[in-house]
Order: structure tokens, then sequence, then C-alpha cells
DNA sequence: TCTGGGGTCCTAGGACCC
DNA sequence: TCTGGGGTCCTAGGACCC
């Protein structure tokens, strides 16, 4: 632990639906929830006014909708997050070249690699508080909150103190005043199952973890955990920033809305998130020798099995056929509600001779799929979301309302020209697209930088 | 019709090798 | 008849994080 404040973190306040209050003027000051909007989504974002009738990050989007049925539910616009997030990590760079992105809306900052003059407490509060203001404004108005402490632990804590749009200071020094009352529940680490069992030892606060001894934390919560509660109970941490990790896994699953009983309607889902994960893998230049499958069944018990390959691969058809083989070792007869497939053990090169002949076997397995229409049964992505970004003919940009029973209701509004009426059309109207473009609008006047995702 | 998606890290047992 | 140990790789599951 060192004895400045020197280690920053940035947590930007309800992201996601920030991000859509500022590009959809008619939601602000209005409970925002985005997530998955299908029977089973949970909710990623709540804004601050959806928060206040009890809507949370992870909550059933059923449950959400019940507590604040008038709240605007949205399924989420990545593009123009990840646009947003990068412009504030440019920010953040620009304090510091060693900064560690822990998500699209949270990094931590070390300010002792940003050659200050000093590392007093009222120079890195300045550098926050200028960096603060620089966040707002080149991401047009969104607001974050900042720690500032000895430790990324500590900052951590500190950044939720104040939220949202505050700034919280530890002096090195004062950590364990600071987090002796806390729960335990504040420790990087402990979730909802170690903080059971430390309820149950009778341990509630970090002072109460603080007594423990470490034979005692070891015993309780096994050797890893054990020690890293020791430590944290005495904020102890010294976790460096580190700007660059590497990828050790790519995955992608799907849970669907009604649970999957047709062996060969699941093995084309599979083979088709084979192929995704095969495409990230190419585009990060990666390939990986493990390939893991993930099943849950319908009541919620999770299954997963893996094959290690003899090299690693990057090949669609590789990757599917050892998926499709997992499954077949599977008993689903009860109904699956989620699939997923991933590649691990990742190397970043491909073994060049096998790569062609893996590249020809990926399209042949691709086509051994089993002859189900698995647009029809599950498209790859709904056209019209709400929330999207959509163009019109004749009215120009607007966004996805609502949608269903062959009509898409569209409100003509954007951050730049926020008076336009709300109109339905047929889905299948030809005049209206989705706006997927990462360019501004031609001859759209933008004053604020980010209205325009790039 | 409670319970997403993309990750990381840890544990524990068995195989296998020296 | 009894008696090893350590190291590495692989697999499955689980807790946790945002």
């Amino acid at each position: 632990m060192r004895d400045t404040a020197s280690v920053l973190h940035l947590d930007l306040d309800a992201f996601f639906a920030a991000v859509e209050q500022r590009d959809k003027p008619s939601l602000r000051g209005k409970p925002v929830v985005v997530g998955g909007t299908g029977g089973r989504g949970v909710v990623a974002t709540a804004s601050y006014e959806a928060r206040r009738f009890g809507v949370r990050s992870a909550m059933s989007t059923r449950e959400a909708r019940s507590r604040c049925p008038h709240a605007a539910f949205l399924s989420g616009r990545f593009p123009a997050y990840r646009a947003a997030s990068e412009l504030v990590m440019a920010e953040l760079r620009a304090v510091s070249p060693l900064v560690e992105p822990l998500s699209l809306d949270e990094a931590f900052v070390d300010l002792a690699a940003a050659g200050l003059p000093d590392l007093t407490l009222p120079t890195v509060t300045e550098v926050a508080q200028r960096l603060r203001a620089r966040v707002a404004e080149v991401t047009g108005g969104l607001t974050a909150s900042v720690g500032l402490a000895s430790s990324k632990f500590v900052a951590k804590v500190a950044s939720e103190l104040d939220k949202p749009d505050g700034l919280t200071v530890v002096p090195p020094g004062t950590e364990q005043e600071l987090l002796r009352p806390m729960p335990a529940r504040v420790i990087p680490g402990v979730g909802p199952q170690t903080t059971e069992r430390l309820r149950r030892a009778g341990v509630h606060t970090v002072a109460d973890l603080e007594a423990l001894s470490l034979d005692e934390l070891v015993r309780l919560l096994g050797k890893a955990h054990g020690h890293g509660l020791h430590a944290f109970a005495r904020a102890q941490d010294d976790r460096p920033v580190v700007a660059e990790r590497e990828a050790k896994s790519v995955s992608v699953e799907g849970t669907y809305d009604t649970d999957l009983t047709d062996r060969r309607l699941m093995e084309g889902l599979l083979t088709r998130q084979a192929g995704e994960v095969a495409t990230r893998l190419r585009a990060h230049g990666l390939s990986g020798r493990t390939v893991t499958i993930k099943v849950r069944l319908h009541d919620f018990t999770t299954l997963s099995r893996s094959s290690t390959l003899p090299s690693p691969t990057d090949a669609a058809g590789v990757v599917a056929r050892t998926a499709r083989t997992l499954l077949a070792d599977l008993d689903t007869s009860g109904g699956v509600r989620l699939l997923g497939v991933g590649v691990s053990g990742l190397a970043d090169w491909v073994q060049e001779d096998l790569f062609a002949d893996d590249a020809a076997l990926g399209d042949e397995a691709a086509d051994e799929v089993a002859p189900v229409d698995l647009e029809a049964a599950f498209p790859r992505r709904r056209t019209w979301p709400p929330g999207a970004d959509v163009v019109h003919e004749e009215h120009g940009r607007g966004w996805v309302w609502g949608s269903g029973r062959g009509v898409v209701t569209v409100r003509f509004e954007t951050a730049a020209s926020p008076s336009g009426p709300v109109r339905s059309f047929a889905e299948d109207d030809p005049a209206l697209q989705r706006w997927t473009s990462t360019e501004p609008d031609p001859g759209e006047v933008t004053t604020q930088p980010l209205s325009s995702p790039t």
C-alpha cells in the first residue's frame, strides 16, 4: 500500500440509462431501464428515477416492470455505449498512461504514473475534479463518481460513497477507520455466499472480519479467499494498476424465452454460436485449444463440458463440431433454457498449415447441421428492439418506442432535434431502417461531441 | 413461466510423469 | 506385505464481478 492517495477509481453513473437520456430528451428526468426486454431478461442499468421505485441491476425485467410500469424499457445500444466509454477512457489516458478499464463504465487510474509535481491531497483532488469536468464535457453531460485512495480497494469503496456525481478522497492513514464499520460485503470477492458464511460465523462488518485470525479465515473460506480477506480486512491491498490484460477466453451464450427440447435445434444454435466465437477469435488474432459448452437446464442447474484439442483453432467448423459432440453426452430431455459455447486456452498465434484445412472444414461442418430453420425459430436479432436508433426517409432520425403485432412506433427525437412527433409504421415499411451507421447524420448540426456515437 | 451475458479466479479429483 | 511425493494437465463446478 502506498502513502499517497494516488489510485483513482472512476465510475460513470447509471451509465447505459444516462446515455439513453442524453440522446433522447423525452427520457430525461424519467425512469429508464436498460436490459433484456424479453421474457427472461434482466436489468443491466436503471436510471436514478427508476431506482426510486426499487428497480435494481440484475433484477428480472419482469419484476422491474411490475415495480415501475411507466418506465421506458430499452434493450440497449452498445455501439453508443462503447463510443461514450472510449471518449472517457481517452480522457483518463490523457491524465495518466496507466489506466485499467474494468468495464465500459469503470476504470482505475494510477496517478503515481501521471507525472504530477506532487501527490499531495490538494493536487490529486484537483486532478480528479478536473477529470470529472472533462468527462461531462466530452460525453455531452454524463456524470461520474470518483474515489481517490492509496489502493484499488479503498478507491473503489470511496467512489461509491458520494454517488452520483461525487468525489471522495480517503487520506492515507485513515483507511481502516473508514472501512471498519462497513459491511463485510464491501470487500471484493465477498458475494452472497461468502456473506452468508460470514454471517453464520458472527461476522457482519469489516471490523468483525479483522478480529478473525488468518487460520480461522482459511478454514472458513479456503486458502486463496482466506488470505485475500485477511489482507483486505486490514485495508492491505498491493494490487497494481495494470493497463493491458490479455483475454483468457471468448464465449457466446444465449437464454431462450421458451425452453428448448429439440436436439437438432440445439445443435443449430450451438453451431451458430460457434461461428460467432470463431469470428471474434479471428478478429483479435487469437485461437484456443479448449472448447467448452454451457447448458442451463429448465430447473436452472448449469452444466459444462469441455474438450481440449491437440492444437489451437479459430475455425468455426472445428469449434462447432466439438461443441455438438459435447452436447451429445448430455441429457437435455427436461428442456434447456440456455446454451453457450466458449474457447479458452488462448494463444495469439494460429498454426498456419492447419489454418486452411480448418477453414474449409468450417464451411463443411456448418452445412452438416440439421435442416432446421434457425432464423425462423430464433432470429439472430430483432429488427426493432426498443430504444434502437432508426431513420425514416421522410421524418429523419428517431428511436423505437415500441413494436409488436406488425407495427413499430417511432419517436422522432434526438438530442440534436428534440421536438419530433411519434408515428407508427408497418414493421416491413421500406422507408424505415435501422440506423446502424457510426457516422453522424448528414447535415446534422452537432454541438455535443457524442450525440452521434462513432 | 423468478434468475442475462461476458468474463475471471479458485477448488478438487484423476491421469500421468519423474 | 507395507510404504512416497511433487508437478502438470485436464475436467467440472462454483463464486464472483460489472
